[in-house]
DNA sequence: ATACTCCATATTGTATACATTATGCCAACC
DNA sequence: GGTTGGCATAATGTATACAATATGGAGTAT
């Protein structure tokens, strides 16, 4: 499970994961100016890692960049939103036909494994965990589906959407146990080697998921 | 049209461009480092704003970092050119069934004019224009699609396809016109509003290029 | 009051110097 | 002969100084 390589290296790579953290705990907020100068006094660095650290966080659209004016949190309207969603439908379903045509029987473990994580940390009310262990099985599947490039793409997409996550935390308290629910129907199809199921399954539980997303955004429109 | 902001405005652009030229042109090959002062000294600037090209052609992967060695070409293996031509095509056939669902008439004109203009350029056998209107016609049809993430999405893939190109033209003088007849059924497709021929040509289209960049990928293996 | 110009200030863009790490060669040793 | 250690060199990583540009407000003319 190796996510986070043991020592850090380099100080650019630091700021990286740092400034990241900053914008998913909501320091930064969307439509808000990222200031190098704030963020060398923040962190204790020059601007040099700074500026590339934000050009990595840029390839994950995690900012943007703006000639002459600097790095700004960007605010999705509801049609990207929905644009984001309807891809992501597309490329979840893609993986998850791909996987159920020719994921390996360690793969298959190590998708059900995750989804045990998952379903104690659930019983815990563990929820930081639980989003962790969701987040987990997302990748599972796009590692399984055989397409790395594909796997890829859909983590850059997943980083956006806990991006957009982090505005909608109005207290959806019911929603971990029917994601955890759908999981396991898509893993079940996957296990079963059944293509189809398996794509609507996965293609389902993304359009689930819109309204969650749709719901944070009349919140920061607002400020 | 808009493509090229009529002035360059920042160092760091205008290095972008060159560099990414240079990379086309075939004048760093895959594999080889590329050096920061190297840069500096055929581009006649800072080591700053190479830093900075080199990070935004790593958003596109036509160089990839590794870390205090520097950057360099990226060596596709064929499984790799596989899965991204498969990921393209599944794309490819989803936009293009999107596009026969909802592209708006301008949309279908502009489709329309683009390949007007690619059957001019093959008949007086421009090539280097041929393959510009052909990259046009790819992204009129992602336009078409509605989702401009969708769209975002295919052109970064595109601009790896054509890294890939640069190593195959050992001489296949028949495929563009192949190439421009399934262009124009996808757009018919299209036009008639039907969804799954639109699909199913978009898709087959990307599979029949698939042969032709795994053709050049001997050459770059034996060097 | 409104719009416009000009200027002070803040911010990003670029160059460059210095620090740290990787690389390759050569010699010494087993 | 092969391997290992260290040293010279070259490359990237980081900090900082300076340049160019954007921003916002004061003041003035209309």
């Amino acid at each position: 499970m190796e996510s986070t390589p043991l020592q850090v290296r380099t100080v650019t790579e630091a700021a990286y994961r740092q400034i990241r953290d900053l914008i998913l705990t909501g320091h930064f907020a969307p439509g808000q100016w990222v200031r190098e100068r704030e963020l060398t006094e923040l962190l204790g660095v020059s601007r040099t890692p700074i500026r590339e650290a934000l050009r990595l966080l840029e390839q994950e659209q995690m900012v943007v960049a703006e000639s002459r004016k600097g790095f700004r949190i960007p605010v999705p309207t509801e049609s990207e939103i929905r644009a984001f969603y309807e891809l992501r439908a597309e490329l979840e379903g893609f993986a998850a036909a791909k996987a159920a045509h020719r994921a390996t029987p360690e793969q298959v473990g190590e998708i059900r494994w995750v989804l045990a994580e998952a379903d104690e940390a659930l019983a815990r009310e563990e929820w930081p965990q639980v989003i962790q262990w969701n987040n987990q099985f997302h990748q599972a599947v796009a590692q399984a589906s055989g397409n790395a490039v594909l796997a890829q793409t859909l983590a850059k997409l997943q980083t956006q959407v806990n991006l957009f996550r982090v505005l909608s935390w109005t207290g959806h308290r019911e929603r971990p146990s029917t994601t955890h629910r759908q999981h396991r129907e898509i893993f079940n199809a996957i296990e079963a080697r059944q293509e189809g199921t398996a794509r609507a399954r996965a293609e389902d539980h993304i359009w689930d998921s819109l309204p969650l997303a749709l719901s944070g955004l009349s919140s920061v429109h607002h400020q």
